[in-house]
DNA sequence: ATTATTATTGATATTCATTATCAATAAAGG
DNA sequence: CCTTTATTGATAATGAATATCAATAATAAT
């Protein structure tokens, strides 16, 4: 995770603010998780190496790791956020099972290529873009 | 609206509910505006028809909207919750502008096409989907 | 029609996730 | 080492959504 934390150390440098112990361990836990986070796993994850780590702490350290570009958020229709790693991870989208709530990456290079094309039609600079399928997995089919 | 509202009328007399001139305000309010509500808008439209209604029938009335087929729940990745029409309104899309919230709908029927495809390969019985793509819009570029 | 049953309503209390507040603490620079 | 100021954890405050509840209204039975 040593690139990840320059990344951090760069961001906070240049905003005057402080690398600390917490923001460390935050990092680190939230990196040791490829997957999808909510804010309470990561408190446990975090508070797992450092128990002293309050949740507000964790709030306002993974907001920062959004804003360096580190994490997105993210959310699913019925409002149920979560947190994901971005940098050095290929960009990817959701299936999400709506019975048992498993969630399975995918990519589609010419999904996203039209999703350029759409931007463009309506003239807009595309940033980014969220998309997820919802369904029945193989295993809830059963 | 009659389409929409028999289908009301329908669902609530199958789970031993009843139609009140509540939700049937509610409902007018709702398929009068075809765009992306937020609760609160619903609110206001609704009272502007009745000004009794209180908020909590709001609540409860497009989560039967929602049950019925006629309202869809969605959420931008920062988690704000929006209803949108699904009766009688093909599938769609979304951009939305990160400047000014502008939302615009489209839709891409190769996108869907793949969609398809990737929920088969993974084995996953296609249920409904959710897009958005993020950038700015033609206005705020200036 | 009248009445009995029970769903519905609006107001409000409650819950839950997130953010703001604040005194104590700890970085960073001089 | 000292001063400045960002940070922390605990907790209060906020805001969205749901639960509660007594009063009301819709439906069915009489």
């Amino acid at each position: 995770m040593d690139q990840e934390l320059t990344i951090l150390k760069d961001y906070l440098k240049q905003k005057g603010l402080r690398l600390t112990p917490q923001r460390e361990s935050i990092l680190k836990a939230f990196i040791e998780n490829e997957g999808h986070l909510e804010i309470e796993e990561l408190f446990d994850r975090a508070k797992a190496i450092d128990s002293s780590i309050g949740i507000a702490t964790v709030y306002r350290t993974i907001n920062l790791l959004t804003e360096c570009g580190l994490a997105r958020e993210n959310s699913l229709p019925n409002g149920k956020k979560f947190y994901e790693r971005l940098f050095r991870q290929g960009h990817h989208d959701h299936l999400v099972c709506n019975n048992c709530g498993k969630i399975v990456e995918f990519e589609h290079p010419l999904i996203e290529q039209f999703q350029k094309d759409v931007a463009l039609k309506h003239d807009f600079i595309l940033q980014n873009h969220q998309m997820a399928l919802y369904g029945i997995c193989s295993d809830c089919k059963s």
